[in-house]
DNA sequence: ATTATTTGTCATCAAAATGTAACATTGCAT
DNA sequence: ATGCAATGTTACATTTTGATGACAAATAAT
């Protein structure tokens, strides 16, 4: 993911909205708004923010109904929640507890409170999946450090360039069509010449070559499948 | 699975369906249209669109209701849809995200994003059902990494042929004549050359010739029988 | 501010794929 | 066997598709 965190805060109140993104700027976090559920949901899908704000009392009482179709839908389940509530009444967590969301923050709440559970609730999530480092023959991604190793040694490359081995190594053995790869690199609804796809894919090639020092070309794990797209395979083309 | 997607507008004005339809037409999908939500409900069971744009704002029974049935129906509820939502205060009635509808587009939208929106979940949804390999002997097709394996080597062959011998191994034993192999593996309004068949039939089978190692011809899988078509079968001539 | 890095797009070149026609071969009816 | 229609094969001009270097805008680093 990118250095800072994206944070989405939905709140139908203008004032808090304000008040928490300018707390969350100060904290280093970047951040965008929605004042609905309906903007949540399609800022959500576009911009699969690292964690979510949520006013548990958005207008029509949408504010859970949002929660609990995020956790059940697949493609966001995994991204925190953090529901902003004024009620302390207990039968509130239960319920919210029951959708799955990660934590509560009860308004009035200090700006300082906020950051520190966000970066509580941040650092739970992303330690528990990302962590694995993918190895395949000498080559190794760990996403940990953030980093891929050929042979031991540092491998340089760009950060789209990270991303799309990132992808290619978490999906070996199939085929993504330039489309499917703008939409897991680069985000879905971003619009890019298609032949952009190439230049990255160029671009990591090379880095991967000029890696080895063995003359085992890992560029070859990056295979162009004419008239369909690109696929990361360790088999022989 | 045609090779342009059929998509069903539901809106109440004729301008908005109009204008769309030209939309969806200059960016290559077919689409059919409907002005209230029973017509929709009957255009849907009738021709199973690929994916339905839905006005939320329909007279009477609402767009919501209709979606939330359609996603309650077993029968309809993999078709994606898309909500036409207005840009203001629908807060009130926002009951219904629960529905499980798969993006918004808040009026008004250009018709680039529409489409972009429409391509995204497309994707997405046509993406899931992963096509399982198909083994005839030691001849194999894998979908998803897009391949075709003799022996467990690779076999190289264009696109075309690629796309033929996936008809035929997914329509074995059966005699297909030259028109009906262009409808499937061209596509329908495409004219060619009747020979042109011939040759790509050529071209496959001097490829699974070519491939393997054992001396078992895989080549001859694919039957000419003489005066009616081709036929992909195991058993002998 | 200046410098370096990264990014997306474009123009260009090279390679692969495609459709067609011409020619060769096969198989069947007579 | 003979002739003919159907099919196989090859060569080739054209079209598609992918790779790559250059460049300018955007972004991050100093």
């Amino acid at each position: 993911m990118t250095p800072e965190p994206n944070i989405l805060i939905v709140d139908d109140e203008a004032a808090i909205r304000d008040m928490i993104g300018i707390a969350l700027d100060t904290a280093g976090f970047r951040s965008t708004t929605a004042s609905t559920a309906l903007d949540a949901h399609v800022n959500i899908i576009d911009q699969r923010p690292d964690l979510i704000l949520l006013d548990w009392m958005l207008p029509g009482g949408s504010g859970i109904e949002l929660a609990r179709r995020l956790k059940r839908d697949e493609l966001t389940a995994s991204i925190p929640i953090i529901m902003l509530t004024a009620k302390t009444s207990e039968d509130n967590k239960v319920q919210g507890l029951d959708v799955g969301v990660d934590d509560y923050v009860t308004k009035p709440f200090s700006p300082r409170e906020l950051v520190a559970r966000i970066k509580a609730v941040l650092r739970r999530s992303t330690g528990n999946l990302k962590d694995k480092p993918i190895r395949v023959f000498d080559l190794e991604m760990d996403p940990a450090s953030h980093r891929v190793m050929v042979e031991d040694r540092a491998v340089e490359m760009g950060p789209t360039e990270y991303r799309l081995l990132n992808f290619f190594m978490t999906h070996p053995e199939k085929v993504y069509s330039r489309d499917h790869i703008q939409d897991q690199v680069w985000g879905a609804n971003v619009y890019l010449e298609e032949r952009t796809v190439d230049v990255h894919i160029g671009r990591l090639r090379k880095a991967l070559s000029a890696a080895s020092k063995t003359g085992i070309n890992y560029s070859a794990l990056i295979q162009t499948v004419r008239g369909a797209g690109y696929r990361f395979s360790t088999r022989h083309n």
